[in-house]
DNA sequence: GATTATTACCCACAACTACCCACAATGTAT
DNA sequence: ATACATTGTGGGTAGTTGTGGGTAATAATC
């Protein structure tokens, strides 16, 4: 099957396990490309959840992040916050990775575990979390909301 | 090339076995581009139902996400939303994609299962439910006509 | 340097999924 | 009317996937 490389789509349940190790679903592996290497680099995501990307994707992230200029200090925090947390960690023989404890109390992930694909990236979330978060996002800019999918959805 | 391809028109009563798969009906199968390779998308319906995307069609959806900055919260909830239920599924010899629970429950399905051609995509509903919708759609006042048809020429 | 903690690597297994074969019903051509 | 191909439906099997845990290598601490 010849699908978009580095893209995920879909919702999973899985669970963490006690060393902190969670599964990236066999769909998601099956679409990384080869140059990556089975890594991916997992950081904090702007939500309280985890972000995890193709090493692929990530350079080019940094390459955008290179050309914001030091001058202004709203770059530098922004670029300091965007790279603090980021490591890049590849999957073993059973298709996990590790999640930091520092991840793991940021994203506040429990056993249960919901993964999405969000396209160019993967977010691990505590589900109940999600729940909350999402309906809240989608009430306050429902207009905005609207607009998107008016352009986008077919 | 008689017929539009990746178009489907019709409606086709067929039904959900105990491994919730569905068959795609030969018509559809028929018009499906080459280049799709014999996939689709599928993901939750607006209305109470699945949605079935030719993968090339699903993938123009994509790209647009693709260019939504994730530092903009509602972007990142509406990628969300837009993703999080799809799934690529590649029928099998017999021509049937098989459908998650997850979808089978949101769409109310049970053994008998309506396909319903949508131009450029699929609906699977149950039919009691899209009587009941479709009911309230009799009831579109032509107000409401005369807007739409300043969008499209029938 | 010895001991402990942490990490990486490997094996095991149950549950699930993809793949294949079979068959009846319907449609098509001879 | 008969033979043949296609289509929709059911089910069995082998391989894959998610999950738990064990062991060796590495790092950290005293």
């Amino acid at each position: 099957m010849t699908i978009n490389q580095n893209t995920f789509t879909g919702e999973y349940s899985y669970s963490l396990d006690t060393k902190g190790r969670a599964n990236i679903p066999a769909k998601f592996r099956g679409v990384l490309s080869a140059e990556n290497e089975q890594s991916f680099v997992i950081t904090r995501g702007m939500d309280p959840c985890v972000w995890v990307y193709p090493i692929i994707v990530w350079q080019s992230i940094e390459d955008e992040l290179r050309k914001l200029s030091s001058l202004s200090q709203v770059n530098r925090s922004f670029v300091r916050s965007t790279v603090r947390y980021a490591s890049s960690v590849q999957y073993d023989k059973q298709g996990r990775i590790a999640i930091s404890p520092n991840l793991i109390e940021y994203a506040q992930l429990e056993k249960e575990v919901l993964i999405l694909g969000m396209v160019n990236k993967i977010e691990i979330w505590n589900p109940k979390l999600l729940d909350s978060v999402d309906k809240n996002s989608q009430e306050i800019d429902s207009s905005q909301f609207d607009e998107l999918a008016n352009q986008i959805i077919l």
